[in-house]
RNA sequence: GGUCUUGUAGCUCAACUGGAUAGAGCAACUGCCUUCUAAGCAGUAGGUUCCAGGUUCGAGUCCUGGCAAGAUCACCA
């Protein structure tokens, strides 16, 4: 039983021993108390003024007595106004370090049986991943880690959006203008790609303002807005898009080798950039595969009156009850929209992997696309319908704006994360900390400390926020930031290494002569106690913000304890043992946590 | 216009899901490297939690109404 049930169950004792009232233990809840008051657990005591028929001041006062005389774990209290504040003897303390350090997988959950699937980064194969991506992989990885941390069997899936007249843009300029340039070492698939994309766009542009032109001249009196429309419509380039498509549609033979060439660069340099973020997948869906879907989905909608038929033939769903508008599922001439196609594949998906959870990681533009899905799917009467979670996530905007690809204004992910690397090389070695680093060593402490402050930076604010990245700021190294956090475990790890060269034996040793804590071990042993609850909270609300914020105060703690007391220079040899011991507990709870947001810690740095 | 999200120190973010005097980092200022890594520690200053009502013993948190920003409301994905 942990500490807080055992409190929780003495005060419903107490209330019945010094009240004689029944206050059930679930109605009972303590908070951490407040850090200018003695005590680590406060139970409020406000409300329960009509139960008791006392004041509040007394009844904490009496509960009080109580629960010290029946309690070991409860040495001593305080009463402030309606706060009762327990504390808690720091033998139950170190007694509880070493059963935490004797608890295999300590903090995370045991298998439950049951399975999420979490669907993040879901590129466009026209055009390079940029910095919104990189939010998105990194939520979605954390979340999937932190998923199984909870005791779930997790499928990490990506669901890439091979097709469409987007794809087809990038591939039509690339027959124009491409001149059969090849893949080259010197730049990577995706950009090549990327590049045609844009350049469709910039030639695309200038059709329409020619076009337009021309219809200025021979419609003096139509409406600008009007005119725009049609010549945005009727550009060559457009037109020639759309033929396209309908080729890739029809299996034209030219148009899908082109497609598959191009979509092979594209995932060639994908596979770079995911390699570098560090995230990965247990299984690729493509869109070109499951396009087609869903339109027995909406057959059977049609039959159980969920959905109605316009004239045109355009199947829609009216979701007016429940405060949203009509949708359209189906087209008129029969063919798929994005919504079609989803529920195609979410049934696809729970026939792949019968999930009990399903995450999908996609920015806050589709908040009402996802409503609307898992709204039908409920309304089909789907087991996984309940399930469906869409983590949304604001964008990521520049001073400037908006990130438009096809403008070029976006920062791109390899781009932002070699710089990052950079910074790392050039601040490393100003300050000297690299020696005794072999080349490869130096290389991978770059890389890891340029992505955990990349990888911090970005998930540590709740994803719902949408955030503002300035490019000529660089991403901080100081402070609340990955790098700082880095920097502690080491520290740890130094200690932890001269310990060992030192030969202090601290495992399995009985600590129970330890009785006087600073507040600053007494603070890191709460904070490593409390490691399962971060864990449960950050599955519970998908937030990898909640492990961020918790390492950092891990980090912080540490440095704390660091300043304040000696720790291998501690003269009282079993003390100093203890404070390896605590180094090493905290060491390895933060290096857990930290992974949970896929960061790695340096050993040395 | 309807719906959803956000609004906390100059800036970037927290606040244990309704609890005590709203906390960190950056930037500014002041101390601290003959002791285990100063990418650090300690301190000073900085707040009408967008505004106005309400519920409650108690509101940054819940409700109502405003204001501001963003997203969305396509036979686009």
């Amino acid at each position: 039983m942990s500490i807080e049930e055992q409190i929780e169950a003495g005060i419903a004792k107490a209330f019945k021993t010094v009240f004689d009232v029944e206050l059930p233990q679930e109605k009972i809840s303590l908070q951490p108390t407040r850090k200018d008051f003695e005590g680590a657990y406060t139970f409020v005591t406000f409300p329960y003024g009509k139960l008791t028929r006392k004041k509040p001041e007394e009844t904490g006062q009496l509960l009080g007595e109580e629960l010290v005389k029946s309690l070991d774990i409860v040495s001593d209290f305080n009463v402030v106004k309606g706060f009762l504040n327990l504390v808690i003897p720091n033998t139950v303390w170190v007694k509880t370090l070493v059963e935490i350090a004797e608890e295999e997988n300590f903090g995370f959950a045991k298998d439950n049986g049951k399975k999420v699937m979490v669907e993040y980064s879901s590129p466009n194969t026209n055009k390079p991943l940029h910095l919104g991506h990189l939010r998105n992989n990194f939520l979605g990885h954390s979340v999937a880690m932190i998923m199984e941390a909870n005791g779930y069997n997790v499928l990490k899936t990506n669901l890439v959006n091979d097709r469409g007249i987007h794809i087809c843009k990038s591939m039509l300029a690339y027959q124009k203008f491409g001149q059969g340039e090849e893949l080259g070492p010197s730049l990577k698939g995706d950009k090549l790609v990327g590049n045609y994309y844009v350049k469709f766009d910039q030639e695309y542009k200038k059709e329409v303002n020619l076009l337009l032109e021309k219809l200025k001249a021979v419609q003096p009196n139509g409406k600008d807005e009007d005119l725009k429309k049609e010549a945005e419509q009727n550009a060559p380039l457009l037109v020639e898009a759309k033929e396209m498509l309908l080729k890739w549609e029809n299996k034209d033979p030219e148009v899908t080798a082109l497609w598959e060439k191009m979509n092979g660069w594209v995932y060639n340099g994908f596979d770079q950039t995911y390699k570098l973020m560090g995230v990965e997948f247990d299984k690729i869906y493509y869109e070109s595969e499951t396009y087609l879907l869903g339109k027995d989905i909406v057959n059977e909608g049609l039959e159980k009156n969920l959905f109605f038929k316009k004239d045109d033939g355009s199947v829609w769903v009216d979701l007016s009850a429940d405060g949203l508008d009509e949708k359209l599922l189906l087209r008129g001439d029969g063919t798929s929209v994005y919504m079609t196609q989803d529920m195609g594949t979410a049934d696809l998906k729970y026939k792949d992997f019968p999930m009990e959870k399903s995450v999908y990681v996609v920015g806050n533009e589709q908040d009402y696309h996802f409503k609307v899905l898992q709204l039908i799917m409920k309304k089909l009467g789907r087991s996984y319908a309940e399930g469906i979670f869409h983590l949304s996530y604001g964008m990521v905007d520049l001073p400037s704006g908006k990130m438009k690809s096809r403008e070029g204004t976006v920062v791109d992910a390899d781009d932002l994360i070699n710089d990052m690397i950079a910074t790392a090389k050039e601040r490393t070695e100003a300050l000297g900390k690299i020696d005794g680093f072999t080349e490869e060593e130096a290389k991978v402490l770059y890389h890891n400390l340029a992505l955990g402050a990349l990888k911090y930076y970005l998930l540590k604010v709740d994803p719902k926020k949408r955030m503002l990245f300035n490019p000529e700021e660089s991403i901080d190294f100081q402070g609340d930031t990955g790098v700082y956090i880095q920097y502690n475990f080491a520290k740890m790890n130094s200690i932890l290494r001269k310990a060992k060269a030192d030969n202090i034996e601290f495992n399995g040793r009985d600590f129970s002569g330890i009785t006087d804590l600073a507040a600053s071990e007494q603070d890191i042993i709460t904070l490593i106690y409390n490691f399962p609850t971060k864990v449960k909270e950050a599955g519970d609300t998908f937030s990898p913000s909640v492990i961020a914020n918790y390492s950092y105060d891990l980090a912080k703690a540490y440095s704390k304890l660091w300043s304040e007391v000696p720790i291998l220079a501690e003269q009282n040899e079993e003390l100093k043992a203890f404070r390896v011991f605590l180094t090493a507990q905290l060491a390895n709870v933060l290096k857990k946590s930290m992974a949970l947001i896929g960061v790695q810690v340096p050993e040395r740095m």
